[in-house]
RNA sequence: GGCUAGGUGGCAGAGUGGUCAUGCAGCGGCCUGCAAAGCCGUGGACGCCGGUUCGAUUCCGACCCUAGCCUCCA
């Protein structure tokens, strides 16, 4: 049985729907004013991989990440730049589908943006108004009343006098309490602006997740996901707009990854301790190796990010595709949808093993990627040790557990969305550029993969007349280059970019 | 100051009231012309002090330390 920690109750707790098998789930996105980092990269891994573990427990997942593409930031910068906001949004926009891409997180079901939803942003703010939990300022922003919602604070565990004394809040003397917040923003000067029956201007942060979210949602939904660093204040003010505008309970389960840490404090903008997905991904062989290192914690707790780490990644990734190795016959052994909703495996025998068991209990405890990693680790283990029985090496073999053993391993790596590569052609690749040095690697550019060949045959050719000598040679001269040979059983010899 | 998470072996990182995480690195062995890969074996840990218990890294309490939030932030 599926297990989820709650943000709200504290405690992971067994997934129940509102309208099973139909599942809500709602992440908040980015704010579109610059490339993503590995904290984006973080938070949307995290939520991609809860959806597709729901999927794959048979839940109708409709899942909405919404992007933020007008704020204060976005005008900033668009104005720093000499473009509209349209422009820099596009451009910012396209990078994150193809930074996201690359680390295949899966497009969202629906991707709504705040400037596409302003009537009901609009919508929703009256309604707020009609029931007394808005006000119209004196000079026209609107905002919101925390002090008519007494639930405030009840997310974060926070209490509005604990705020008060605190209150490292701004002032504002249109403000009623300096804990309200803005919920229509009147426009100056040159500012993009929507017309409202407050005059011109627009949205505030908060109240675009809760408008988008109940529209395309409904009012009472499942799943409500974002960095632990949104609890408060933004999902605290989105419960407060929501359930006050609705009357309606608004969140069944709320889910908040941890930070990607630099040198253990959080990786961010204002400490500018940040890399971009951008700036990374050429440091590694492929992008499932900075997907691997992000499964490699447990969503909720935090990471250090640091590049020895990806190379860490690297190896332990590259021990599944060395399994994997070679290997032409690897069966789909376990048919999708051979587990029923609730976990029961309904093909249960032949097809069982038991790192599948350990991975499904492991997803089930509340996503526990660590733990479900380790259950690869031993099914890549177990594979090795049945092939070594078949003649040891890289060799092809049609043996039926083997192929078993290789269809379980790609397709529970597939559903972490890993090991998506040929592993003949994961061997082959090299990364850009290297971490010790931070100079295009020499691995990619001394030898072609043609010229690799040909000195492996001279090698052959070497051993064959035992001239080891000269076999060791070459040897090390790819080594010295990034290439590193293994002999197989067959008198095949194998070769892998090394980083 | 308030609220919330943590402190696990050389590194990363799960987990558990009393046998195993897992990967990398180390050591011994098998295999190999030698390697590599793989397999087998192995050493090494649970911040500090008390308490509960036959037994605690795991439960309880105090303390120390770290991070996050309390202002935009995934």
């Amino acid at each position: 049985m599926l297990k989820i920690f709650n943000s709200l109750s504290g405690r992971k707790e067994p997934f129940a729907p509102l309208h099973p098998p139909r599942v809500g789930m709602y992440v908040c996105g980015v704010t579109v004013y610059d490339y993503c980092h590995v904290g984006h990269a973080r938070c949307y891994v995290a939520f991609d991989l809860m959806r597709r573990w729901l999927r794959h427990r048979g839940y109708q997942l409709r899942y909405v990440r919404n992007i933020t593409d007008i704020d204060d930031k976005i005008i900033r910068r668009a104005a720093e730049r000499g473009e509209s906001t349209e422009e820099l949004t596009r451009t910012f926009i396209r990078a994150m589908h193809e930074d996201f891409a690359a680390l295949a997180i899966e497009p969202p079901d629906e991707e709504p943006r705040a400037t596409a939803h302003i009537a009901a942003i609009i919508a929703m703010i009256e309604r707020l108004l009609e029931r007394g939990f808005a006000y119209l300022a004196p000079h026209g922003d609107v905002f919101y009343a925390v002090e008519k919602f007494p639930a405030y604070g009840q997310l974060s565990g926070k209490h509005l006098e604990d705020l008060r004394a605190g209150a490292r809040v701004e002032v504002n003397e249109d403000k009623r309490d300096p804990l309200d917040f803005v919920l229509w923003k009147q426009a100056k000067a040159g500012e993009p602006a929507w017309p409202s029956p407050w005059g011109a201007g627009r949205p505030g942060w908060h109240i675009e997740c809760s408008a988008m979210s109940t529209q395309l949602l409904g009012d009472h939904f499942d799943l409500h996901g974002g960095g632990m660093d949104l609890k408060f204040p933004h999902h605290e003010n989105e419960i407060a707009q929501s359930r006050a505008a609705t009357g309606a309970e608004f969140v069944k389960v709320w889910v908040h990854n941890g930070f990607v840490n630099v040198d253990e404090q959080k990786m961010s903008k204002s400490l500018g301790n940040f890399f971009t997905i951008r700036e990374v991904l050429p440091y590694v062989r492929h992008p499932e190796v900075l997907r691997m290192l992000l499964l490699g914690s447990h969503y909720r707790g935090p990471i250090n990010y640091s590049p020895p780490q990806l190379q860490q990644a690297d190896a332990a990734l590259t021990r599944l595709y060395t399994a994997l190795r070679g290997l032409t016959h690897v069966g789909p052994v376990r048919a999708a949808g051979a587990l029923d909703r609730d976990g029961e495996a309904v093909d249960a025998g032949a097809n069982a093993s038991e790192q599948v068991a350990q991975f499904e209990a492991a997803m089930d405890d509340d996503f526990n990627t660590p733990e479900a990693l380790a259950a690869l680790q031993g099914l890549a283990r177990e594979l090795n040790t049945e092939r070594a029985r078949h003649g040891g090496g890289a060799e092809q073999t049609d043996d039926a557990r083997v192929a078993m053993l290789a269809g379980q391993l790609r397709q529970l790596g597939g559903l972490l969305g890993l090991l998506s590569v040929a592993p003949e052609d994961w061997f082959r690749l090299a990364p850009q550029r290297s971490l010790e040095s931070d100079t295009p690697a020499v691995a990619s550019e001394s030898f072609s993969e043609a010229q690799i060949e040909a000195l492996i045959e001279a090698r052959r050719a070497a051993r064959a007349a035992r001239d080891f000598a000269a076999a060791d040679r070459i040897r090390a001269q790819l080594r010295a280059a990034g290439v590193e040979l293994e002999d197989g059983a067959g008198g095949r010899t194998l070769w892998k970019r090394v980083t």
